[in-house]
DNA sequence: CGAATACTTGAGTGGGGTCAACGCAAGTGG
DNA sequence: CCACTTGCGTTGACCCCACTCAAGTATTCG
C-alpha cells in the first residue's frame, strides 16, 4: 500500500528541490500533497515551498529525533514511517503525545520556543527530511500565507492533543483504543496511505500503551475483545476496521477535530 | 490579591483603546503585560496591539462564552477571573482542557480553523474582551512580529496541554492534583496574582475532577492527603503552598514546559 | 434565613495494573 | 542448518487505586 502511494505522488511532476540537497526524490512532496487543500496559498507560495533545503536522513525503529532539552536548529518532515513525541516521567513511565504521518512537520515548536519540553522518536523505519529553521524563517518573512498554513499545522495538533485528552481523562480502555484506531485509519486515508478502511498500523502494543494510559497487558485484552466483537482485524502491522460504525461508536469517534478538508 | 494586582496594573500609563470601545481602563494592559517580554516586539507593534479594539463583555461564573461547533468572528481575551475549556463526551462526561488566566487569548484557534472542537467557559465571575478576528488579521499583516506572538501562545498553550496529557495518561492522582496546583500558582505568579507561593485559586473540587480526570469524591480525599502532609493550605478560594519542594515533588512539577521567560 | 451548592465521609465494587509465565516468530552467529 | 537470543503477543492470578452510591455537614448566596 505503501509502496503504491508514493508511486502515485511521485508520479507527479514535482518541482525539485535545491541543487545538492535532497538527491531522493522529492521528500517535500508529502507535505505538499497535505497541502493540496490549504486555503490561501498560492501557486508561489507553493513553488517556494517545494524549493526548501531539505537534508534526508533514514530513521531506524524505535531511535530519537530529537531530544528533550535539546535547542534544534531545524524541524523534522516526516516523509516515510510513523514518527511519534512522547515524554517520560521521573517515575520512569512513558506517555506518547501524537502519532506523525508522512506530510506531517513534528518540530515546529522549535521556530519559536527554546528548548524541547518532549523527544521525538521514530515508530518504524523511515525517512525525514530537516528542514533549517533560518530557511523556514526566511521563506515565512517571503510568503505570510505559508506563515497562517504552518500555524494552522500547530492548532491541528494541538486539537488533535486535545481529544486524546479528553480520551485519556474520560474513556474507557476500549473506547480510547477505538479511538486511536479510527484516528490512525482517517489520517492514513487523508496522508493517501489506505486502502478503504484499512493501512498499515505498525505500532506495537507496548506503544499503544504508553499512548493511551494503559499497561502493554490491558491494551491486548482490550484488542481482543474489539476484535471479538467484530469490528478490526489487527494482525501482524496490518489494521483492517471491519465495522466501521460500530468502531467509531466504541470510540465515540467524531473526526471534526481533525479539521480535514472535505 | 487580585485587585491590588489590578490596580498596579491600571496604574501604569495605558494608551486608551479605539474611542467608543472599552469603556473600563485598557482591558488590552494584561495582554500587553504577559508579552512584556516576548522578544521581537517594537514599541509600534506594542502601540498597534494597545489600539486593537476590544468589546468588554462581563461573564457570569459557569456561563458559557463559546460552544462546540460554533463559528466564532472574533477572539476572547481574558481580562478578570478564569476561564476554561472542555469538550462533554456522548456519555455525557466533562472534561477540561485548560485554564486561563487574565492577558491570555482564549480562541485563537478559531482564527485559522473552521467550527470549534470545544467550548470555552468561565469558571468564575469574571471579564473577557472580545477582539474581532478582522482586526487581529489586519494588525497581523501590518505587524509580522505580532503573528510570531500569537503563533507563540498557541504553542505554549499546546505544551501545557501535552503536559496534562502526561499527567492524565501517566500519573497517579496524588501527582494529577499536585502537579495542578503548582502550574496554577506559577501561572498567577507570572499574570501578576500571585503573593509569594499564594493565590486566589476559585476552582472547586468538581472542576478539579473534570479537569484532573478524577471523580469529585476523590479529588477531595486527595486534598486532604495533600493538606494532611503539610504541603498546601487550600481552603475557600484561597490557596497556599506551604511546601513548594514537597508540592513540585509529589506532583513531579517542572516548569520547562510553560516557557516562561527567565 | 432558607435553598442551593460545595465539601466530607463511609462502604462496597470494579476496571485496569502488576507480576510471572509461556508461545511464537524473526533474527543472528556458529 | 541449528542453538541461542530477543522482542512481541498472550494468558492467568491477584490486588489496589479510584469510582459509585449514598448520606450527612459546611458554605455561600439571594
Amino acid at each position: 500500500v505503501v509502496e503504491t502511494a508514493n508511486a502515485i505522488q511521485m508520479a507527479r511532476p514535482a518541482r525539485p528541490a535545491e541543487p545538492g540537497r535532497a538527491s531522493h526524490p522529492a521528500p517535500l512532496q508529502p507535505l505538499l500533497r497535505r497541502w493540496e487543500a490549504v486555503p490561501g496559498l498560492s501557486e508561489r507560495d507553493r513553488g517556494l515551498i517545494g524549493a526548501l533545503p531539505v537534508s534526508l536522513r533514514e530513521v531506524r525503529a524505535g531511535h530519537d529525533i530529537g531530544r528533550e532539552g535539546d535547542r534544534s536548529s531545524q524541524c523534522c518532515l516526516v516523509v516515510k514511517g510513523v514518527v511519534c513525541r512522547y515524554r517520560v516521567t521521573p517515575s520512569g513511565k512513558r506517555q506518547i503525545l501524537s502519532f506523525h504521518l508522512p506530510g506531517e512537520l513534528v518540530d515546529l515548536q522549535g521556530l519559536l520556543l527554546g528548548a524541547m519540553d518532549h523527544s521525538v522518536a521514530a515508530l518504524t523505519r523511515g525517512e525525514v527530511g530537516l528542514i533549517p529553521h533560518h530557511a523556514l524563517r526566511h521563506l515565512c518573512a517571503e510568503a505570510p500565507r505559508v506563515v497562517d498554513a504552518l500555524w494552522r499545522e500547530t492548532l491541528i495538533d494541538a486539537a488533535i492533543g486535545r481529544e486524546w485528552t479528553v480520551g485519556l481523562g474520560r474513556r474507557t480502555a476500549r473506547a480510547r483504543i477505538a479511538h486511536l484506531l479510527c484516528e490512525f485509519v482517517i489520517r492514513s486515508q487523508a496522508a493517501g496511505l489506505a486502502e478503504g478502511r484499512s493501512c498499515e498500523f505498525p505500532i506495537s502494543q507496548s506503544e499503544l500503551g504508553d499512548a493511551s494510559g494503559l499497561s502493554n497487558v490491558h491494551v491486548n485484552r482490550v484488542l481482543q475483545d474489539l476484535r471479538g466483537a467484530g469490528l478490526v482485524a489487527l494482525s501482524g502491522s496490518h489494521l483492517a476496521v471491519l465495522d466501521w460504525p460500530g468502531l467509531a461508536r466504541a470510540g465515540e469517534f467524531d473526526p471534526a477535530y481533525l479539521h480535514l478538508p472535505e
